[in-house]
DNA sequence: TCCTTGTTGAAAGAACTTTTCAATAAACTA
DNA sequence: TAGTTTATTGAAAAGTTCTTTCAACAAGGA
């Protein structure tokens, strides 16, 4: 998809769900686009007044969020940071509920072949690995069964 | 393993690497023991300092980066928050460059069956994953073999 | 072109993390 | 056990990162 393909999807995006489109916004939509992944804020902000040399950090942050509700970007990282106690494994896998932010460490086998069909495809080599599973755990599923029967 | 073989494995892993072994570090290690996963820095600040009263929120994060060090605790998401260019989809798969940071996302089958397994060892309902890999693109990898026949 | 109102950028504020430094306490020595 | 050394601590200050506030601006309809 090019450039102006995916611009011409944002404009409607943004019109269909009331927005606006700006300048502020094509170059923050223009830099992600142009770089894949993996900028942070700043780093957008400094590449996005290459092209709108007006634009403000403040807005990066708005507009990665508007970005965001509209399904045109992602956040990499969940955004509260948290620390766990475990073992020396670097291979880490956890289970959090959306609702009571309860977290678990599961046991995880079967990846393996993933991972190997994943270097042979990108030729990357993988050091450690990190997955994130996000649902209900089964008290807040009960919960919110008991809530929408009363 | 029982809270007290914990702390005696703490104890050798700290004088093996020449720290010591001190009452903060102990109620630091002890809360996270005790919470599985998924403090924060002020939640451990709080509950450390039922067990150790002086305790301060510098030492907790000092404490974290020195269990982290010695492998015994680790932190949940990495530290830099990213922001990337994405579809609607809500599963995300990333490859990451630990060299130079690049990040892609890459297509990523057979997780569906490992998904159906966790969901029917632990009742959770999975709505999305986060699936992250690190390693070493292609070209890193390669700088690298030349830096070590330099 | 005018008007309405969503959007912007700067400054201030809030939240989170790190650095600095004098006082403290762990661990070694005698 | 008491004395000594030095890593460690907690408080305050500083540094980062992100959010809120608000007057000025500009997008898009009339």
């Amino acid at each position: 998809m090019s450039v102006d393909t995916q611009q011409v999807r944002m404009a409607q995006a943004l019109r269909e769900a009331g927005y606006r489109l700006t300048q502020p916004r094509l170059a923050v939509l223009q830099v992600l686009q142009e770089n894949e992944a993996g900028l942070n804020p700043e780093e957008i902000h400094q590449l996005g007044k290459t092209l709108c040399p007006s634009l403000g950090l403040v807005t990066v942050y708005r507009t990665l969020d508007l970005l965001a509700e509209l399904g045109l970007a992602r956040r990499l990282h969940s955004e509260h940071q948290c620390h766990s106690y475990a073992s020396a494994r670097t291979d880490r896998h956890y289970l959090i509920c959306e609702r009571c932010h309860r977290v678990i460490e599961f046991p995880c086998h079967g990846l393996d072949e993933l991972l190997e069909s994943v270097r042979q495809h990108t030729g990357y080599t993988i050091n450690e690995h990190l997955l994130e599973l996000r649902g209900l755990c089964p008290d807040c599923q009960e919960n919110q069964a008991v809530q929408r029967n009363a």
